[in-house]
DNA sequence: GGCGCGACGGCAATGGGTTGCCATGTATTG
DNA sequence: CAATACATGGCAACCCATTGCCGTCGCGCC
């Protein structure tokens, strides 16, 4: 008695179900992909037997007829920076919403670490969601040429961007520092590549200038807790009493570092970082900091590629602004609560004229 | 004149770079894909004029006759957990050296959202690497037999597998309670799904029978911070003098926990975690953990899975250990450091008789 | 009765490399 | 010099689903 089963180790296609139910390739290919253009009897047929069968459908096949991969590539600037985590989800969830893979490509902070795997990773996606890119622009808006692309947390002309609103998240901060009566501000930077350093330093220039409030800006330092407590050597050199950091891991190493050396915080400086990470409730004193919707920059920016993956035309007139909210917690206090109190030599001296100092 | 550039929109194929340079298709191909197999002259000059024409090579068609995607799926049980990022670097750079992309999948601690994942992305990737996987033996063992897939933090007969040596860090931190002047340890559990937290459970019954100290379990809870905040409480109810928690989180919700209401650590409590996350060293005080050497652990399961995807057998023997160490911070001290102190009430009183203390 | 139209299904080309097998030519060996 | 081996390149089948185009058939309308 003959063997009718056929070799296990062999692939079901589209050709085998064809046969079994009697009809040709192209309709088993039409009821799974276009169910309406083949009449429903017919197609569930072909289902029944498709299922009987065990055929389940090449998305690799597919792919080469279609010239779709269902796959985006999110690039992240470094995963170990929490702040993505929420992101990441953020994107998947839309991705996954919309039957599509997420790719993740952690760049470690590195323009040309990024620029290659995105190289590599291209051909094999249908867009890109570039989310705190450290690219140039041009490098950008070539990659936007080929492939559908949003960015995240960057404006760039021409190519479709989602945002948050740093001037907001920065006069927040700032007005919050003014209350407490401090009259200086001094921005601890981060990296020079990153866009959201250089929008909340003018932010910071601007509302400064409307607050009357004096601002000038040290580093750029790696947006890491070593970068903070790098930048509160630095601090040490030229004392500030109210900082604001590029980010929430630099301010916690600026509070550690600061500590370290006995500078009391809040009651020495007041310092406010940006993202509202979870560490940012855990160190002592707590952060106070601007958070930002972070799953729903993710979500946004990838249904957005979604849709122009789709076709549309990818709106990129003035990017999409997400809101912002500043969190307070034990940081920031009013400039010398305790006038009584000896405060630290480090304090009392007057910054001397350094041209690194940029504005003071 | 003619114009004899093709149109742009039309992608450059083998077939234009062999006419151009008078060679078969399959030469061009060969050149590319098994440079051995060619002469390198003639090699040299089908890269010269594929150059000169723009062509790249479609992975997407070679997926389609190799049967290789050049893929392989990260799973990991929770993206907002710290831990998983530097495994996720380990993976990432063994992938991209093997020339291999990664697609991580957050199972966000979901049985269900996990399989899910898995059966959509399997058919597109050449192997998979999971991490601290939430389902079931069988269900893995399933996808194996599809597969490659290597197991992380996890020991299950006949797949392959990568974990931390957990009897030995648990040991290392009784040790270390022990020589402080502890004789009981309170596990505070993390999933039940979790193969860590079980076999840290049972590492630790093991040794306290030998150390002769007290052990004894609560839980399950979330293995987050707010899972520890949780903990918190129900330590309240039934006091402790030292806890070993599931992982860091937990063990950070615990420090807060009990801190917020006024439970001195480590003067009152000594707490041990497991991971050895950044945050371990940010709060106050700071945590003593197990750590675990994180990156290697992406790193050696991936290289054990691309290894297998080449073909080798896959060495489902012993599952292949990593070392730990035991990282003391402040947050574990000798009991009763100042006898004289008047000591909180709630550690006076005997935990009651309560069925859910699984040991005592 | 003749004509137009829509529904349905099949044919065959297409997407772009990869590879087993064979043919030719050159090099090595006895 | 014959015989065997190896290097090299081409042919054509193959991977598997998708889709433009066409033929057929049944139905309704003038």
């Amino acid at each position: 008695m003959p063997d009718h089963t056929r070799p296990p180790d062999k692939r079901v296609t589209i050709y085998d179900v064809a046969s079994e139910a009697d009809v040709s390739p192209s309709t088993v290919s039409r009821a799974f992909s276009r169910p309406s253009r083949v009449n429903s009897e017919t197609a569930e047929r072909v289902r029944q037997v498709a299922e009987r069968l065990g055929y389940r459908t090449s998305p690799l096949a597919r792919t080469l007829s279609t010239a779709r991969t269902q796959m985006i590539a999110l690039v992240i600037a470094d995963i170990t920076n929490p702040v993505y985590a929420e992101i990441v989800r953020g994107a998947q969830e839309a991705a996954t919403d919309g039957e599509y893979t997420t790719v993740l490509i952690d760049a470690q902070e590195s323009d040309r670490r990024e620029r290659e795997a995105i190289e590599r990773t291209m051909p094999t996606v249908d867009g890109i969601v570039l989310a705190s890119s450290r690219m140039s622009d041009s490098a950008i808006r070539m990659f936007a040429k080929q492939r559908p692309v949003v960015v995240l947390n960057r404006a760039i002309a021409d190519v479709p961007c989602v945002v948050t609103d740093n001037p907001r998240g920065v006069r927040r901060a700032v007005e919050h520092l003014g209350e407490l009566g401090h009259d200086h501000i001094t921005y601890v930077a981060g990296p020079e590549a990153s866009w959201p350093n250089g929008i909340r330093w003018r932010s910071l220039l601007e509302a400064g200038m409307e607050l009357e409030i004096k601002v000038r800006q040290i580093g750029p330092f790696s947006p890491t807790i070593a970068g903070g407590e790098r930048a509160a050597e630095e601090l040490c050199v030229r004392p500030a009493t109210a900082v604001l950091a590029f980010n929430d891991q630099m301010a916690i190493g600026l509070i550690r570092g600061l500590g370290q050396r006995g500078v009391d915080i809040p009651g020495d400086v007041s310092i406010v970082g940006f993202d509202n990470i979870v560490a940012a409730d855990l160190v002592t004193p707590g952060l106070t900091t601007v958070a930002a919707p972070l799953y729903a920059e993710g979500s946004a920016a990838t249904r957005h590629l979604l849709t122009m993956i789709e076709g549309a035309p990818g709106h990129t007139g003035r990017p999409m602004v997400l809101p912002v909210r500043l969190v307070v917690r034990q940081s920031t206090a009013a400039r010398n609560p305790s006038p009584g109190r000896a405060r630290p030599p480090w304090v009392r001296q007057r910054p001397a004229a350094n041209p690194a100092a940029r504005l003071w």
